[in-house]
DNA sequence: TCAATCAATCAATCAATCTTGATGCATCAA
DNA sequence: TTGATGCATCAAGATTGATTGATTGATTGA
């Protein structure tokens, strides 16, 4: 997978983060599992509001779910925060040296 | 600092990097600072388009600029980079418990 | 000076995302 | 079987973000 490819696995990760809501749920969930009525409770969201972001995150492969009788639980997916993890430390070059010229 | 207040602050930088082409010049300024000229070459984007996307990453505090005569440097700011790799890592709990009942 | 170059900004348009309230479907308890 | 509950989905509108082309300001070399 070369670098361009990675980063274009990882936009959707990013995005389903850029939402100070879905960072509060992300946060919510690093406890561990929660289910749906769990959460709006916590986060006093709208119920069809948690659903929609909650749906964001699931689809950029950020959560999982499973569902339990009429009740839905939401995890993390330890390999996207791991995937993304992996990418910023490969960003984190110690001294990067200045450019000399341009153009 | 509490962890929803880091959250708030995390916001701006995951959104920074919610675009694929912005991941692409983080990429490319993992290399080394580099100026606008030279990065709108390597990009292939519009001068006004990469204007608007660096302008962004500035704001968050992604990436810092310097000018130099005529010409802009940018580079990735590493804190900006370490900040988001540690609120992820404190993510990363081994083996989350199943939760056992609900509401 | 003057013309050329680099980059930021602006206004207008277009596109994507979020929110809201309603509706539908499955499950469960009575 | 009926009513209640938990959750997803939908359509409409609102909000936010991205693109485009033009303009501007600063800097440089001739």
């Amino acid at each position: 997978m070369t670098p361009a490819t990675t980063a274009q696995a990882l936009c959707p990760l990013f995005k389903a983060l850029a939402d100070p809501r879905r960072l509060e749920v992300v946060l919510a969930l690093a406890a561990g599992e929660r289910c749906v009525c769990e959460l709006t409770e916590q986060m006093g969201l709208a119920q069809s509001k948690l659903s929609f972001h909650l749906k964001v995150m699931r689809e950029a492969g950020l959560l999982d779910s499973r569902v339990q009788g009429r009740w839905v639980y939401y995890r993390l997916r330890p390999e996207a925060i791991a995937q993304m993890g992996s990418w910023l430390e490969r960003l984190q070059v110690s001294e990067l040296p200045k450019a000399q010229s341009c153009c």
